[in-house]
DNA sequence: ATCCCATTGTGAATACATGCACAGCATACC
DNA sequence: GGTATGCTGTGCATGTATTCACAATGGGAT
């Protein structure tokens, strides 16, 4: 496909788990920047993480890192390839609907900036917080979602919205113009192709924790 | 290995995925019995989520529910079943460490009741907080946390302080008998085998959705 | 200049999850 | 009572992610 300098990129395809991983090598990555190392190893970045060696080389290699033999990787070059991998290097406006607890904690997520995501909205269709802070804006009322969206040609939409408001919501976004969604509501939201939406499912860990405690009640049918 | 009536269990094993779908067909199924019906098919469960009905079928053979051709399963056993194996039938105390925002969104997060997660503690370290109400507990320092979980038989450590405090926490909850650990946390904890440590990385989403919304920035290194 | 060795890079093997195709079955209808 | 039907149950095929095993590399020590 696309080729870099010399002829020698692969261009592998980047797997969904891989770029999930992408963020930890960066933080470690960073520190160990910080702490003035000059290179580090795809066994050090594994040591620090639950997987081995041998993935950290495939992602590396799947954003076209080339590693020395005997040191690793350049660090400021790592960072930077991570950088551009995710794609934090960029700014992404945001909107956020609902402005329960769940996005109230999400707006003051400080972390969120780290990602290039901007918050330039936060809606909600209760009267009596409308206007309130929220982060770096104020609660505006949901009817301006469009108008929001469009002004900011905003990619990303948060939904910490209830349930049964949700598709109807991520619908509005969706024919505004937005090109992926975070959906803390726990629904299925049904949207075109192109449109990204991921899940943050509490439901699912909330199982797995349960699951794994349970004490099979040895009782049951058998007298 | 186990069996109930008539021998005819199989007692697969319960993948990860599995049991992280087991509260979708919860949900579904519950609602179907609000709505009077008696039986429920795996075509009916599967066209609701994104989810094959083979999939489905598979899953609560996981669950050693038998259906009958052509009803599909018999709701009220399916929902039984379904409690038992997600272990949402039994109670769990649980803690939590770090009423920040997100901290105090879960600790109001309605649905904790729902999976028999009973928080019986929240902490913090912070003066200002300590003593205030959180859910239905008060925010208690953290140098109680050992006498709770003690007292309590606490199974669940929920964490939600920051990064660097998280460790250490995490330490003091395996030390005082903790089974289960709910991390918010963007680190991977060390702990015991026995111990089962959920991630819950909004890191990682936040890495997808951002790499999906990059713009290849075409300059780069070829001019 | 030569050799050593920690580390990279990768094809092949494995493990795992999902989807397909079809046999089996119990009910409802004729 | 016989038969058609719709759904279950499952072996097999497919696809994807991870791990294994080992060849290749090149800086640093001698």
């Amino acid at each position: 496909m696309s080729t870099n300098k010399e002829g020698k990129s692969r261009t592998y395809e980047l797997s969904r788990s891989s770029v999930e991983r992408l963020y930890s090598y960066y933080l470690l990555a960073m520190r160990a920047k910080e702490e003035g190392q000059s290179h580090i190893s795809s066994g050090q970045l594994s040591k620090n993480l639950l997987i081995g060696d041998t993935q950290v080389r495939k992602d590396m290699a799947a954003i076209s890192m080339v590693g020395q033999p005997k040191h690793g990787y350049r660090i400021e070059e790592a960072i930077h390839a991570l950088q551009k991998a995710m794609g934090i290097d960029q700014v992404h406006p945001t909107v956020l609907c609902g402005v329960g607890n769940l996005g109230m904690a999400l707006l003051e997520y400080s972390r969120f900036s780290e990602f290039g995501f901007k918050v330039v909205g936060a809606f909600d269709i209760r009267p009596e917080i409308i206007g309130q802070d929220a982060g770096d804006t104020k609660v505006l009322p949901v009817e301006r979602l469009e108008q929001v969206i469009e002004i900011f040609e905003v990619e990303i939409g948060i939904l910490t919205v209830n349930v049964w408001a949700a598709q109807e919501i991520c619908n509005r976004m969706v024919n505004a113009g937005i090109k992926a969604i975070w959906n803390f509501a726990p629904i299925h939201l049904s949207v075109p192709e192109a449109v990204l939406v991921r899940n943050e499912d509490f439901a699912g860990s909330l199982t797995v924790i349960s699951h794994y405690l349970r004490r099979r009640s040895s009782s049951g049918n058998s007298p």
